[in-house]
DNA sequence: TTATGCCTATCTACTGATAGGTATGCATAA
DNA sequence: TTATGCATACCTATCAGTAGATAGGCATAA
């Protein structure tokens, strides 16, 4: 892994732990061992490190997802392998999504971030339709409002699980969706 | 209004906008035309006053709420009464609720902000399963799992509505919530 | 030789917090 | 009535620490 690479791992760390204000140029430095100037070869300014941290966990959240034809991971079923993906980073990573902590605070953003990380909803939600589309049998809702009704659950379900450390409110909101079969 | 409240009143302004390190003594003080060593006069660290401004927010939120029996405002089911609170803070206010951001970010807090935002889910949870125990009719759900849902639902159809600046992704997720009779 | 990837050293601005002082007001006791 | 004493609500000045950012130097590798 590069040093580039080494620094965003950690601003991930960092942001999806307290928010984007939560890592200076010298925790980074830090956590690689390089000074904190060195930071600045890499990224001229922190918006541009944000933005492209966004655009990486986008990128890499998209990959590990795989196709909604063809998804990665055990699951067969679209659907369950995009929850999976929240149940993951919930119960092993232990964190918040980091669009979704970074949507929350969205406001005082730099544009460039804020710009990123609605990306990251609107690729998910393009996703998520495609997934409703391929499992849609009886269900006469439009596929894109299922699917933002799952982004937005999934998104609020971890945010209160977290902040109230019960992982059963996290289970109990996306019960229904399990009941389909893989 | 106290200087006290005005200080709170702009912590929270500037909270609900960008997170808990998107305010310093220093901006408020200059938010209410005093000097940032005064507002340690009311408030000995910024950890108390954070926890205080949640303190308050939770208050005045079920204030405005009333009784799952009898809610204040146009409303006279208590679930749409609930979502209404919501809706005027995305719409009118045009802000995050604050317990959503903080409960994001809720890891990188200190220990009594974290516990008061946990403290404000609960409440709410309690209050809204009171509130499916009276509008229950055919459906065979807990009221709890119930409350769970629509708590979800809301703070991340609000998280996910500011972010990419679209309503009706807001309106779709409470859709099915409003079918219910008044 | 030139570009890459780091370094040291330094800047200005801002952070939360503290010490110590002042003006006002409101009790109670002489 | 007047004086004492304490609380309220602010002030100035200052602290050590940290923020993002910049300039210039020094190796190593292509």
């Amino acid at each position: 892994m590069t040093k580039k690479d080494e620094l965003l791992e950690a601003a991930e760390q960092r942001v999806r732990t307290g928010g984007y204000d939560n890592f200076s140029f010298r925790d980074l430095a830090n956590d690689v061992g390089i000074k904190s100037a060195s930071v600045h070869y890499h990224f001229p300014t922190k918006a541009k490190l944000g933005a492209e941290l966004v655009k990486r966990y986008t990128q890499r959240f998209l990959e590990n997802l795989g196709e909604p034809q063809n998804p990665n991971g055990k699951h067969a079923n679209p659907i369950q392998a995009y929850i999976d993906m929240f149940r993951t980073a919930l119960l092993v990573e232990k964190q918040m999504c980091l669009c979704g902590l970074l949507g929350a605070e969205s406001d005082g953003l730099p544009e460039e971030v804020k710009f990123e990380t609605k990306t990251f909803f609107e690729r998910n939600l393009e996703w998520l339709e495609k997934a409703f589309d391929l499992t849609k049998s009886n269900s006469t809702l439009e596929s894109r409002v299922e699917a933002e009704r799952l982004l937005c659950a999934l998104e609020g379900a971890m945010l209160i699980s977290k902040s109230m450390d019960n992982i059963a409110i996290f289970n109990n909101v996306v019960a229904p969706y399990l009941s389909i079969p893989d």
